[in-house]
DNA sequence: GCAGTAACTTGCATCTTGCAAGACAGTAAA
DNA sequence: TTTACTGTCTTGCAAGATGCAAGTTACTGC
């Protein structure tokens, strides 16, 4: 497979040329896009997304923070200094994964209706 | 938390109640829902599967397909008997994945241009 | 000082993935 | 009847990812 530099110089299309073999290869884990939720649920804090009813590891959490952060869904920046604490916010990139978001939990609420909707920050 | 079990004795819940965690212990990983993309797409067979651009391992397929029919998302049958040979077809609960399928599409095909669009067998 | 808070980082055991090769049951060709 | 081939998996093993607990760093408040 061909291999193409972005201007990031992440490598892309490593697998296929397929957009979702490449969605995949950013968020195609059991966590990552938990974490975009609790983003677009209005979490930006570790302590926030920490303390999610899921109990992400810690280096999980920082991993994927990371991950995201290069692949341009997530920035972080400092919300004080002294000492230095950051906050991570969705870029445009990343929030257009609403509807991606928006369409599992329509398929989760049919098919486990024990399961409860998406909604406000600290529904899990 | 706590577990529930279903009528096809799986266990739900294990994480949360949220719908898209339920989702992700079924397919969140970098293969699954390929998988399905290509059942969606009208393949049917192992080889079909296996000749994917991604290159799947055949081993991971395997597992895979395994837990898609645990999890009530896809059916196998034997399409021939001597020797036994078998096939894979979603269910309705499988064919309910394509929204999401179409999401992760879009939101792939708009931030990664040389992608291609989701669409006849053999696209990749 | 001395505990507390917040954002990570490290160590280590276990689980999962990926690659290659092998198993098994037939069919077809030489 | 031996040899090759097809198709669906299975096995072995090394490498990488995950999960849990504890540690680190840099402050703030008492």
């Amino acid at each position: 497979m061909t291999q193409v530099q972005d201007m990031d110089n992440k490598l892309m299309f490593e697998r296929s040329q397929c957009p979702i073999t490449n969605g995949l290869d950013i968020f195609g884990d059991k966590w990552t896009l938990l974490i975009i939720r609790d983003l677009v649920l209005g979490k930006r804090r570790y302590q926030e997304l920490i303390s999610s009813p899921e109990n992400i590891a810690s280096n999980i959490l920082a991993h994927r923070l990371k991950r995201l952060e290069v692949a341009g869904l997530v920035t972080r920046r400092a919300y004080q200094q002294k000492p230095e604490r950051y906050e991570y916010v969705l870029t445009e990139k990343g929030k257009d994964l609403r509807p991606v978001l928006e369409a599992i939990s329509r398929w989760g609420t049919k098919h486990y209706p024990g399961t409860s909707v998406f909604r406000a920050v600290g529904q899990g």
